[in-house]
RNA sequence: GGAGACGUGGUGUAGCGGUUAGCAUGCGGCCCUGUCAAGGCCGAGGUCGCGGGUUCAAAUCCCGUCGUUUCCGCCA
């Protein structure tokens, strides 16, 4: 048999960035972007940033940056970074690499449109997102994505977790009658079609089939609103479950789910949250609840000189500014970030809301208002497939587009309901961003389709 | 859909009738052995969104237009 030559040692192993304080006194290898480089004369700092992280390298020796410098690269050229990780006080983080020898992966010779080397983005909204290609690669653009897929995992691991199956319904839809919600037209294959303002209907049915569902996914709306927290496609996070018994237990679901995510965030996402400056909020074991008309009355009662008009009182809805009034209430009242509405009147709520028994005209259906914005709306549904027939007629809605729908109900669906959070709102409060755009990752208004 | 505000180098801004259009950051050069929003000196980079008008003179005042943005409405 032959004689199978010694390999030779193998490469540097690559490691993360943030992983390379448990490899101190090693020869590792880094892969990323050179996020910044910083030449004081004798000394030079090389600071490289992978997908997770960033690691300063350091050297003496001019040489080691002569792949940048013979060809006048600029920050962002992707390089791989070979060095001795050491244990130096004085490091960012501790540690920092020693001898770095590298090479170009693919060079970059322009200066970017808006700087990412810098703590702070210096950037106006609109330029943050027409260059958001490269800006959310910025250490503190790319924390608020980060804990934005923490929030989607953290939801499906909580409702996984009580055994809640996970659906993926059509977004191409053929129904355009939901609630008063405008939906975008689609060419199909001839025929008019709509984007799905909703899974609304999907995660109904599918409660016939699992009991509990959650979904995670895009929604559209062709509402041309122009305010700081309207976007016309967004990403619900929503859940539908069967054998309630009315709206608060749905309330009590979506409390342990709420309190999930935060837990997850605090557990797994301190360095996002602490670059972010983000304040966790506590989610009361008890959510503090207060009813439709009652709302009304407290807002009328504390700030009736700052209403507009005198019918403010009789408006069936709440106003953006009665919202923020009733968190400064439930922050001063309850110390809580998070406020319920319960039982809007059924005339604001869509047809397959459940009335409330008691008083018919409100509804078994709640918002959750945080930090003084609605956060998440939810509520029982109706069950029973006569109570659907008269819905409609009530709404003056036609049978036919809802058959497929009506179906379910008529072979049997148990009490349900459910909610939808709205991720980029969760992150917009969380994060007190000015706008829902900053958590947005692309985000689509009225006058943005692109990037 | 309604109302308001703002468009000045790549980016963020000051100037608001006569300025060589200022500053910061980025970029280029030089200096600097522990930076970490590095620092110091020098330099390049702007027909002040566009069109019209008022004026001896317009970045600055007026009108229009395009773009952006904030609040309200609708919606979540």
């Amino acid at each position: 048999m032959q004689n199978i030559p010694k390999p030779e040692p193998l490469t540097p192993v690559v490691i993360r960035t943030t992983e390379a304080h448990a490899h101190i006194g090693e020869t590792i290898r880094l892969q990323g972007w050179l996020h910044n480089l910083r030449r004081l004369g004798g000394v030079s700092f090389i600071v490289l940033r992978d997908g997770w992280g960033t690691l300063q390298a350091v050297t003496e020796n001019e040489a080691d940056l002569a792949p940048l410098l013979e060809e006048e690269l600029s920050t962002e050229t992707v390089i791989t970074l070979e060095g001795t990780v050491a244990s130096v006080p004085q490091a960012p983080g501790g540690i920092e690499l020693h001898q770095p020898r590298m090479t170009v992966i693919t060079p970059v010779r322009e200066p970017l449109p808006v700087v990412i080397s810098k703590r702070e983005v210096n950037a106006s909204l609109p330029s943050l997102l027409d260059h958001a290609v490269v800006v959310n690669r910025h250490p503190a653009r790319r924390a608020v994505f980060r804990l934005s897929a923490g929030a989607m995992a953290a939801f499906r691991a909580v409702l996984a977790n009580r055994g809640f199956t996970e659906i993926q319904s059509p977004k191409i839809v053929a129904s355009a009658t939901e609630s008063g919600a405008n939906v975008f037209k689609i060419d199909y294959f001839g025929r008019p079609a709509y984007l799905a303002q909703s899974p609304q209907f999907y995660k109904q049915v599918m409660v016939g089939v699992f009991q509990g569902v959650y979904e995670v996914a895009p929604v559209f709306r062709a509402e041309p609103h122009d305010t700081t927290r309207h976007i016309n496609e967004y990403v619900s996070l929503d859940a539908e479950f069967g054998f309630i018994e009315n709206h608060f237990t749905v309330m009590a679901l979506l409390r342990d789910v709420l309190a999930h995510i935060f837990a997850t965030f605090g557990e797994q996402y301190r360095a996002e949250l602490e670059l972010l400056n983000a304040k966790l909020p506590s989610v009361p074991a008890q959510i503090p609840h207060i009813h439709f008309a009652e709302a009304k009355e407290l807002v009328f009662q504390l700030h009736s000189k700052e209403l507009k008009g005198a019918d403010e009182r009789a408006e069936p809805d709440l106003s953006p500014q009665e919202e923020r009034w009733l968190g400064e209430w439930a922050q001063k009242e309850h110390n809580s970030d998070f406020l319920f509405v319960t039982g809007y009147p059924m005339r604001k709520r869509p047809f397959y809301t459940h009335a409330d028994p008691a008083r018919p005209a409100y509804s078994n259906s709640f918002d959750l208002l945080f930090r003084g914005t609605e956060l998440v709306t939810g509520g029982q549904r109706l069950h029973r497939y006569a109570d659907y027939l008269a819905a409609l007629e009530q709404a003056k809605l036609p049978i036919e587009p809802f058959e497929s729908y009506l179906e379910a109900f008529r072979y049997g669906m148990p009490p349900h309901g459910g909610f939808a959070i709205g991720l980029e709102r969760l992150l917009m409060q969380l994060l007190g961003a000015p706008n829902l755009r900053m958590t947005t990752l692309f985000p689509r208004d009225l006058n943005r389709l692109t990037p």
